[in-house]
DNA sequence: AAGGCGGTCAACCGCCGGGAT
DNA sequence: CATCCCGGCGGTTGACCGCCT
């Protein structure tokens, strides 16, 4: 059973407001404020979800809000928050007077992803798109192919070893979608193959990130400049490549900093390869001509065609 | 001129957490 | 403790607009 509807969708109005309906619900705020949204509406002569209403208002009418452009300055400064906090849109706008949640978003999703892929900068993970391509490099090794197969293999036949559930703070969730491939003869090859790494170990907590965040604000960090630098800069405080160092727990050595969950687990594997002798392993597969298709470089990834 | 296409952004949807009962 | 209700949040959608062919 799901959720009741918040309200009879069969008589509430969807879609753009109009001026009228803006003056309504202005009107009613500034008389009795917000109070409950689900009887704002009917207060207000409405016809419209609750929901819609505060949304409208939080996002459009509310005092004080801007509706120019971002300036470079918050641009940075979103930069720089999404680099520790992730998607959470909230927190970030609670940080840039005037603007929303929405507003953040959309200006993230719309525009300053793209300028940061264009820098070379992975938005996602805000390390530098090289940086990870040779870490999937590494880690992205195949089975041989079946004797009957085309020489084009489908990525999803990749085996997921450490594709491990783990609690991944809300901010960090689109960092499930990074794909941590390995091969059998790695568990069975590790002297501890009954440890597993782990997401886990690996991740900040939210109240770590909201720490940080704040000592940021608080004036402690040191920008780059532009957005360029700044995604740099986002990597920097995210930990250098070489922060998770010293491994996962399964290889014994120290759990890599939690303000660089992502790029603290990739390089405790790498780091638990070497020790076990699977980095050779893998060299090995590598230069096996069979396993790649075609010479473009998504194929020599070895993710299809 | 018209259709295709991509970018932008307002709005919707569904989930989640917290407070009230 | 369990359930319900509500507000808040993040992801996604779709309308609109301008540019290009």
């Amino acid at each position: 059973m799901g959720r009741l509807p918040c309200c009879d969708k069969a008589n509430v109005k969807k879609g753009p407001w109009t001026p009228e309906e803006d003056a309504k619900l202005l009107a009613f705020t500034s008389t009795h404020g917000t109070g409950s949204w689900t009887t704002v509406p009917q207060r207000a002569g409405l016809k419209r979800c609750g929901k819609s209403c505060r949304l409208r208002y939080t996002n459009y009418l509310r005092p004080n809000l801007k509706h120019e452009n971002f300036t470079q300055e918050e641009e940075e400064l979103i930069v720089t928050l999404h680099a520790m906090l992730g998607s959470r849109w909230s927190l970030i706008a609670n940080q840039l007077p005037g603007r929303t949640d929405n507003d953040v978003k959309n200006y993230w999703n719309t525009k300053l992803s793209k300028k940061l892929r264009q820098s070379g900068i992975d938005p996602i993970t805000h390390r530098p798109i090289a940086d990870l391509m040779n870490s999937i490099g590494a880690l992205a090794i195949r089975p041989p192919p079946p004797p009957n197969a085309t020489s084009c293999l489908p990525a999803p036949a990749l085996p997921l070893l450490h594709d491990a559930p783990y609690h991944a703070a809300p901010g960090m969730r689109q960092q499930q979608q990074v794909v941590v491939a390995r091969i059998d003869a790695d568990a069975r090859a590790s002297p501890d193959h009954g440890q597993q790494l782990k997401w886990s170990d690996f991740l900040a907590n939210d109240d770590a990130a909201a720490a940080e965040a704040q000592q940021v604000l608080a004036g402690q960090y040191h920008h780059h400049g532009a957005v360029a630098a700044t995604g740099g800069g986002g990597a920097q405080a995210a930990g250098s490549s070489s922060t998770g160092g010293g491994g996962g727990r399964a290889c014994g050595g120290g759990v890599g900093g939690g303000d660089d969950g992502a790029a603290a687990f990739i390089d405790a594997i790498l780091e638990c390869d070497k020790e076990t002798g699977v980095d050779q392993l893998i060299a090995e597969l590598l230069a096996e001509p069979s396993y790649y298709a075609g010479s473009s470089s998504s194929s020599e990834m070895g993710w299809g065609c």
